[in-house]
DNA sequence: GGCCCTCTCCCCCGCGCGGCGGAGGCGGAT
DNA sequence: ATCCGCCTCCGCCGCGCGGGGGAGAGGGCC
């Protein structure tokens, strides 16, 4: 073995026995070699920027610019940046879909043993044919296009104008929705008009916008 | 080094150079070991439910079941199933969306060198902690239900019709696209009565529904 | 020179829709 | 017992919308 395949790693967590942890499990191998450490994100960009590592182990939460905005930052203000994998303690934490559509190349788990670490480590460092690409950064902006937090104004409408507005979204005339509901027309004007007043909207129209934005079809 | 940690990996691709070229690398490592290969979907689906690998190397084109399908079986047939790795040649290939929905751990591609292929196999047999977990799954399920093939309809819109259309989503009236486009309100009818016929729409509403669901929004 | 498509605009007509105000019953909070 | 929210309906009115049919101008195609 040969020195060049040195992979270069800097830390990047606001607890100090975080980074002592991980610098103790990197270190342990010969091909690994953690170069700089840092407590916050702005921290992480700088010393990024300086030493030019070949990944960043990035913690999600960390004191002012978090990970994932110091993510955004390393990657669009380098022309070469080196791979992230964005590490927090949750699997099913939120901030795995900002972590990937912030161009992360991977994610890991606080609990995740040190072998699944070192090796996740190397494989990054080496591989722009690994695991996941582009096609998770279009996956994740998808999400965060078509799940946006529903508006206040969804929890407001009653049971009937929840009924009502999926009706409007199917295309259906008055006369038709209230056939459907059994009851009389003018029942489901009035339904129709309190959904227009809460939404927002001005005409049944709008108000099916407003119910694909909201992503109101999808929920409950 | 202990014998437990053996890593037991099965190769499924109708070519058999490549399994010849894969099982290759893969034997030169102390930890791994080859235990079985298939030669089409239906195959590694036997394969693996006989030998019980901790990982599969699936190679998507296959006559037959092709890998995904393969994936589907063996993930939902097994109760402890192994970690599968789809295999394909090309990054942009549609596959990987399908893959990721299939429930593939990873996705690795042909050109990938050795070293990679060996670290993306070590990293995935253990690692339930691994890059991304049930997560991506979802968002490529969410993928599919977004990126429906768009309908033959839209190709059909002229250029003024489509600009219409995508002011009916925006819950403009006519007289409102009129001043936008700089056109007369009858020109707006005109054109308003066209994307109706294409559409098969009956009021706008209905055309906006369908242009939310053919994904023209977020296209062209 | 023809033909066809697109874009532009005009007429009239019918109607579904949305805004307005009102009303009665029914159930849960206080 | 009283209030309030929800569901159920009624009338009236104005208007935007959609259907039908027609017409002229420009551009591409053969």
């Amino acid at each position: 073995m040969n020195p060049p395949a040195m992979i270069r790693v800097v830390l990047a967590d606001d607890e100090r026995m975080v980074r002592t942890a991980l610098r103790a499990i990197l270190s342990a191998e010969p091909d690994l070699e953690v170069v700089g450490e840092a407590a916050t994100g702005a921290e992480a960009v700088s010393v990024v920027r300086e030493l030019r590592p070949d990944v960043v182990l990035m913690d999600v939460r960390m004191p002012g610019t978090d990970g994932i905005r110091a993510t955004e930052r390393i990657l669009a203000t380098l022309d070469e940046p080196p791979r992230i994998i964005v590490v927090t303690t949750f699997e099913n934490d939120s901030y795995v879909y900002d972590a990937l559509r912030a161009g992360a190349s991977g994610f890991l788990l606080k609990r995740a043993d040190a072998d699944a670490l070192v090796q996740a480590v190397r494989l990054v460092a080496r591989s722009d044919s690994l695991l996941f690409p582009a096609a998770v950064r279009t996956l994740a902006t998808e999400h965060a296009r078509t799940h946006r937090a529903p508006p206040a104004w969804v929890a407001r409408l009653t049971a009937r104008e929840q009924e009502v507005l999926r009706h409007l979204a199917g295309g259906l005339t008055n006369a038709e929705i209230a056939r459907r509901m059994e009851v009389g027309p003018a029942t489901v004007k009035s339904h129709v008009a309190a959904v227009l007043a809460k939404t927002g909207a001005r005409d049944r129209t709008q108000a099916v916008i407003a119910a694909y934005e909201a992503g109101f079809l999808n929920a409950g």
